[in-house]
DNA sequence: GATATAAATGAAAAACACTTTCAATACGGA
DNA sequence: TCCGTATTGAAAGTGTTTTTCATTTATATC
């Protein structure tokens, strides 16, 4: 279960892709952080194993290991791209893939759930945000048996 | 339970706000939409309601709403800022709020929830975010009465 | 209703984030 | 070791968000 170069670099390998000095550069910035990292911060970090690292490396590597499934993008807080207005109470989204609309789901029913997490990892837990994804009954019907 | 104009209206004022004509035109923008909108958007619909609205204005406000919890900023798959390593299995986040560290949450049980959510919005479901925020237990201990 | 004033605005420019293009380079199979 | 191709970095391009600043507007007070 631990995640070790070793491993993520085999990985890449097995996809057909090449194991460069500036990927290998990523992974270990990647490693190294028990955070996620925006891609200038990767490339600064990166520079310590590859000096010669470049921005632009860095988001065709990160597109790529994240289509690998090696990384995944972390939404953060800022620099969000769309904004709608807050129901009164709490509310989560469903976000249709192909049309784009959303509709609000009423109900929160992650208490317990939220609840062990704070036991398990010893956080105070102050909000959540939750976000499904999916099909929406419109665009099922339009798009009947396309595949992707 | 419904969101009318008024009531926004009144929020923002109540909040020592003015309730200037772009951001009526910028309240009926959302208002009239059934999804979340890019700050592009909100000013092109809004220009209906007031002609000269800015995009300047649109982001200022959106900032606005949003602090006063009228708006809130929806993340949308696209741009995101931030990668990490995937672990392997499905995971979730807890961030910390302070020192924007990252725990992991191995397991998701969220399978019931979201089979109910299929159930009430006819989608069908492909994927899901979870993000957790709170207080990391080093940050508990390096704050311990700091509010805010 | 008129006035004062502080908040709010739009335009312009700057800063920033991300993508595309392309010639040069380096990986890895032969 | 050599070769073909994937990968790279620099530069330029595009789009988004923020800052600055002079002007305008909402609203409290008269």
């Amino acid at each position: 279960m631990t995640t070790d170069f070793d491993t993520l670099a085999q990985q890449l390998r097995d996809e057909g892709h090449k194991l460069t000095q500036p990927r290998r550069a990523i992974l270990h910035a990647l490693l190294d952080s028990s955070k996620p990292l925006s891609p200038a911060e990767i490339q600064e970090r990166g520079q310590t194993y590859y000096a010669d690292l470049g921005l632009v490396t860095v988001y065709r590597t990160l597109e790529l290991m994240a289509d690998i499934g090696i990384a995944r993008a972390v939404h953060l807080a800022d620099h969000c791209h769309g904004y709608a207005l807050a129901t009164p109470g709490h509310t989560h989204h469903v976000v249709c893939k192909h049309c784009h609309g959303v509709t609000e789901i009423v109900g929160c029913e992650l208490g317990a759930f939220l609840a062990s997490v704070a036991d398990r990892t010893g956080y105070t837990i102050t909000g959540h945000w939750l976000e499904i994804s999916g099909i929406c009954p419109t665009c099922q019907q339009n798009l009947p048996e396309s595949k992707h």
